[in-house]
DNA sequence: CAGGATATACGAAAGGTTTCCTATTTTTAC
DNA sequence: GTAAAAATAGGAAACCTTTCGTATATCCTG
């Protein structure tokens, strides 16, 4: 037995679980707001998105109350792990080392953030 | 004056650049035979995604000859680079590092590329 | 308790991707 | 040279995502 995968979020979903995921709980108000800040949306827009993400298994809602309360049904990590284990399949030929290489080079990291990944290999080679 | 960013390929599309990356140059069959193989799709489906990523300026194609053969436009290499930022953007916060960590952390590494991304950091501190 | 504000639900339009049918042209093989 | 095979082009259907208008219910304020 086994449960349907939940899909991969879209775009402006992600923009949702970012918010609910800095939050914890969010009303649809809350999450509006937020995205607001950044990009210009109706209420029920994102009212929509919510619904709809919620019909997917995305989001869970107490609905107790009138006003909805939503909260991300999938973690950040899970969804970081997500796009990031299809970005190897996908484009690195299943080869993360790649993916690091790509990563690395492009964007500097900082030293201190170099100093972070020397401590995970450190790790790895202990082991 | 600057010309038109190209756009961020598809999913279908990047199987194709793919068939390309790998081939150098290829007909619409050469490409769709290859994908027959991981794929299930008609003849015509390839030749349109072709025809629009030759509008969309994703490939080029020399149709000199009554069969045409086309090229990728963008290299594979930056085509990967404009995916990892896009992610790290959208999910990592722009912390390249996390990317990277959460890249090892899944997909288990080899000795060998974790010698290579080694090999990358010793690079980066000497700078 | 009446009116305005706020919430949800529903439906549908607009835009993009993917798929394939059909028509037409070109090549190849007999 | 003619028929079959293979190629291109164009259009349209199916599907998904995003957007928002409208209807309806609920709450709050005076």
């Amino acid at each position: 037995m086994e449960s349907a995968a939940l899909p991969r979020p879209t775009e402006s979903e992600l923009e949702i679980l970012h918010v609910l995921w800095s939050k914890g709980h969010a009303t649809v108000r809350d999450v509006h707001e937020e995205l607001l800040r950044t990009k210009e949306a109706g209420y029920t827009t994102t009212l929509k998105l919510m619904q709809i993400m919620f019909d997917k298994g995305l989001v869970t809602r107490d609905s107790s109350a009138k006003t909805h309360i939503y909260q991300a049904a999938v973690s950040k990590a899970d969804t970081q792990s997500l796009f990031v284990n299809r970005m190897i399949d996908s484009l690195f030929a299943g080869s993360p080392a790649q993916l690091v290489l790509q990563a690395l080079g492009n964007h500097q990291a900082s030293a201190a953030e170099l100093d972070q990944i020397q401590a995970y290999l450190n790790r790895m080679k202990q082991a």
